[in-house]
DNA sequence: GCGGCCATCCGTGTATACATTGAGGTCGGA
DNA sequence: TCCGACCTCAATGTATACACGGATGGCCGC
């Protein structure tokens, strides 16, 4: 693989799960270093981050951004725009067998989460699975693409409901009402169960993130 | 300025113009020598205009993206889920003058597009300004990010309507119902003339684009 | 002692040299 | 004559040297 690319995926990584925390400062001969490469894919892969807004060109170095309140609402409003839509197009067209596979799966969800770390892996595997699912039905590039980039900073908020089980299950039904909706063939239906659900999961986001202030 | 953005920038437009048409190959040593700056700037650009989608890493060499019909469909898509927000999310906050502005301008459009090329500029920037706008009130960077690149893709296939004079005129008459609805405080109305709106540039592009074909 | 100015240094911006990879063409053998 | 393998070359990937600019710290003057 290009070094560009794997530093790329490193810092994101890092980023992502929380490592490099908001306000660390990205130099590019510090991370060429750290990171064994050139200056060259440094930059390449600060450029990236900075298109995906997970880092800030600051002045003097690049910035990790930081997750404020006001942010995770941003964030949510833009998720219920995009993937409100992407339910409702999923419903209308789609192949069933990935769905009829996810709704067995997260039937399951509730076990899963009760065997601690390993099946909480594996439920947030389901639930990529679902978006991927609900990305493939689409089969449009450019709501694809926008929905990549609300994962990426979805999956840093993530985080902040890991610890919480009882959300989890419940998060775990909602996502069972939208396949069901999708099964359904009711765009609508699969449209509001998913405003329900980010409503609920914003709601314990919130919360969960006033805890921890 | 920086030299990259130079070079971003100048590719940008020559893309959107139609300057570069797709299938245009565009070589990293080429660029360089005709743009007047070293490869690394050039590099730089090329990244960022994939990362807009308007062009595409094609084994050897990065090729100019071409509009499909398909893909005007899905733009189309995306843009219905976030413009139609935005329209909804400006109705509930906003501040009066901007809109109230531009209502007054698009009252003149009528007239602006009778009179040639001249008109047709001042008639697309009202319409930027309109977006510009939105984008304030709603005060959401990102829905913002999003809106900006579907409105870059958005001005690619503007050309197509750019010699319907008639459809300007009507297109005008609906960006005016969502500024009124936006003065009105009425997300639901703002919302659904802006569906509408989509609906009818839409229907017009398709059929410009079968015409073209 | 304090404030402003100048010099220096650190870090990014740009250019270019070197490495690598992949595609296409040509030559040889079956 | 056709197929395949190897070689060559060109274009991208990477590293590094040089240029530029701003920020910071020290020094001088008031």
């Amino acid at each position: 693989m290009r070094a560009g690319d794997r530093a790329y995926r490193t810092l994101r990584t890092e980023i992502l799960d929380g490592e490099l925390e908001p306000g660390t400062v990205l130099q590019e001969v510090e991370q060429s270093t750290r990171l064994g490469v050139s200056r060259t894919p440094v930059r390449e892969a600060l450029r990236q981050l900075a298109a995906d807004g997970l880092v800030e060109a600051s002045g003097r170095g690049t910035v990790v951004t930081a997750v404020e309140r006001d942010d995770i609402v941003s964030l949510y409003e833009l998720r219920e725009a995009l993937e409100a839509k992407a339910a409702g197009l999923a419903a209308q067209r789609h192949e069933d067998a990935p769905f009829l596979a996810i709704r067995d799966r997260l039937r399951e969800a509730p076990q899963l989460l009760a065997q601690g770390e390993e099946g909480l892996v594996a439920y947030f595997a389901i639930v990529d699975d679902l978006d991927d699912a609900i990305e493939a039905a689409v089969a449009n590039p450019f709501l694809a693409t926008a929905l990549r980039s609300v994962q990426l900073h979805s999956a840093r908020i993530r985080r902040l409901s890991r610890h919480n089980p009882e959300r989890l299950r419940a998060a775990a039904g909602e996502h069972l009402l939208i396949v069901d909706a999708i099964l359904a063939r009711d765009p609508e239906l699969a449209s509001h169960a998913t405003h329900v659900h980010l409503h609920m999961s914003l709601t314990n986001a919130l919360a969960t993130s006033a805890d921890a202030a």
